[in-house]
DNA sequence: CTTAAATACTTAGCATGCTAATTAAATATA
DNA sequence: TATATTTAATTAGCATGCTAAGTATTTAAG
């Protein structure tokens, strides 16, 4: 119980995103949103919404409400594919694609604040063991009696 | 982009509670149910929501919810405090406090599964890490100008 | 070519955490 | 004592991630 350190890392991770989430308040952001607007930029205009969901690591259904919510913003437009009409192909709007700078600088600032006092060793460190942490998470196994 | 780790940090907390549900599954709790249950025999039982709320560190209405479901599962009962008519105590009920058992050992089998690979100082250095995350959240600040 | 299987997108609904606003009761202040 | 403030519980609604199920289209099989 004192030492429940998987209750911590939910705590850090929400603690985390509400930081970024002010962070990026005044430019109508999001975590979630900002992530796919860099994925975006990074992939290139015209994936589509599942190989920006699969790049992200997170699911279609979770990928497309995003989307939804940064089409309304006015940030990004989806056109259908003239190659496969079963896809949709993701776009920024000029109002989008203006904003990405700053996105980046936000974005790398915040995770500047957020890492304050942990030292270049220890940031690899925790990058490894949360690397570890979702290696075992995958593959941990149902209880064996209990 | 590369190396968000803010983003892996939520990767690696939603992998952690998707494993550790799965693990209790077949208790009928999730991870956040299974802490207010642990929290409550803590802290004894008859404790008020907001006590038990603090304890856990969430809000009011998220322990709220969490209760809500708790005693729809008929492991556990609120009943008016008598000294103070603005409370609700909490109570285990027999089938809840019959599970309490159960309820720590996978606690602890799936923790410890889950850091596997992990040496004990490694898992200190996590903790750490983790503490100094949530530390500097706290604290950041809005951005200067960008 | 016709049918079956796979793929992309959607929709619907669960689980959580949060903030904001309400209500009721207790406490503090004038 | 009467009013103002604080506190506990609740409700309502946002943001996310997921799974499950449904639709349309493309690809693979027979």
């Amino acid at each position: 119980m004192e030492s429940n350190i998987g209750w911590l890392l939910s705590r850090a991770a929400f603690a985390w995103r509400d930081a970024v989430d002010r962070y990026m308040a005044d430019l109508g952001l999001t975590q979630t949103r900002w992530i796919a607007m860099l994925h975006l930029d990074r992939m290139g205009e015209g994936c589509s919404q599942k190989d920006l969901a699969d790049n992200i690591g997170i699911e279609q259904s979770s990928m497309l409400r995003t989307l939804n919510n940064l089409e309304a913003a006015d940030l990004l437009i989806r056109k259908t594919c003239s190659q496969d009409a079963r896809r949709r192909t993701v776009w920024f709007t000029d109002k989008g694609r203006s904003l990405l700078q700053q996105v980046e600088q936000r974005a790398s600032a915040g995770r500047r604040e957020m890492l304050e006092g942990l030292s270049e060793e220890e940031r690899k460190i925790f990058h490894t063991l949360l690397n570890q942490v979702i290696d075992n998470a995958h593959h941990i196994s149902k209880p064996e009696k209990s």
